[in-house]
DNA sequence: GTCATCATGTAAGCCGTTACATGATTGC
DNA sequence: GCAATCATGTAACGGCTTACATGATGAC
């Protein structure tokens, strides 16, 4: 079973909170960056399937969770403003707004603990790790520091073997990548640590 | 004009030596890592459309530098043997040996300076970037920067603006990946530093 | 009233992977 | 001899991006 970035990264977002597709356009953006954000043309696609398929379902529009601009003061009230005023003023009717079903937190669930992951599913599986049970999340944080530590050891194998036909511009990107690679393992052993303190 | 990121490889890599496919495939996994790294399926055909462009040519055999591993030792002799033994006992008569032409130094000359770089085509550039000239090689590292810059106020805003419902694990994440692109900036700061220098 | 943004969708086309097909060479 | 690797290709399939099409809303 092959896991879908995108059918991750919209159950996980819908699992938090109601969206409806422009929204989840935007903050898909946020968490997955401006590049490897998914375009509407294959967002939507993938929204009628999961809805055809009983993961999300369309809910009624005033549930919606409005996205309020971050003033900074009164933002509590300000909230409750917008969202009371879309609401009666503004044309909810044309958006469409999905919630996640039980049938997709469950399929949630599965996708994070699966464990074929890559540069593209891990940071949306840690970012919706809190969906899963304790011991999936450890399992995910520890199979990647594997595949970093085999991954550093190419690399500097790598190195090693071309040694001394490399220019100094493919030497420093070598270098680089293997310390930004370690930084990264560093950064994985702490988050285990509190894993397991926890 | 978009840059095609496996012309930008082959190229880059048979400005070096001369390679046949099979070869260049390991080298290409090698520079752009086990993942990104071309199928067969997409390598072969790239070559074709290169060598019906005129960018690359099929040359003898005789002519190709020869994979030797790193015995660490007599390496030039070994090369010697090898090059010589392949010759006449290893059928070279099936392995298609390409070689750049001079269009072709010209297109790898022009994709590295073409100012839309990503990602994917930043380290390939910056791998191959000895081959263009030095204000080409400064713009590319400065444009870098300028890209690695806006990431990260972009990230930082992100944060700040959903600051209180963020739970550990995408604080985590986003941190990280704030301190990742710091150092990659001050990384391409020492290159730009030792570019003005020299 | 007009422009930018919000909002949803469809269709074509590109590009790359996967799978398939073939055969030589080398080591055991 | 047999398996693994070397070596080169073709074809189908799938998925994603781009472009297109449409219309409401809000700000100035």
């Amino acid at each position: 079973m092959l896991v879908d970035v995108i059918e991750l990264a919209i159950l996980g977002l819908l699992r938090e909170s109601e969206l409806h597709g422009y929204e989840l356009k935007k903050r898909l953006r946020e968490i997955m960056g401006p590049l490897s954000s998914v375009s509407f043309g294959s967002l939507y696609p993938a929204l009628q399937r999961l809805e055809s398929g009983g993961q999300v379902k369309a809910v009624e529009a005033a549930d919606v969770a409005p996205t309020f601009p971050s003033t900074g003061s009164f933002a509590g009230e300000a909230a409750a403003f917008r969202a009371a005023t879309r609401r009666v003023m503004r044309g909810t009717r044309n958006r469409k707004v999905y919630g996640i079903t039980e049938q997709g937190e469950a399929r949630l669930a599965e996708l994070i603990a699966d464990p074929s992951d890559d540069e593209r599913t891990f940071p949306l599986k840690l970012a919706f790790c809190r969906w899963c049970e304790p011991e999936v999340r450890l399992g995910l944080l520890q199979r990647r520091r594997a595949q970093l530590v085999e991954r550093l050891s190419e690399g500097r194998r790598n190195m090693r073997s071309r040694e001394e036909r490399l220019d100094r511009y493919v030497r420093s990107l070598m270098e680089h990548d293997s310390e930004s690679t370690e930084r990264d393992i560093a950064w994985l052993d702490r988050l285990i640590e509190e894993e397991k303190t926890s």
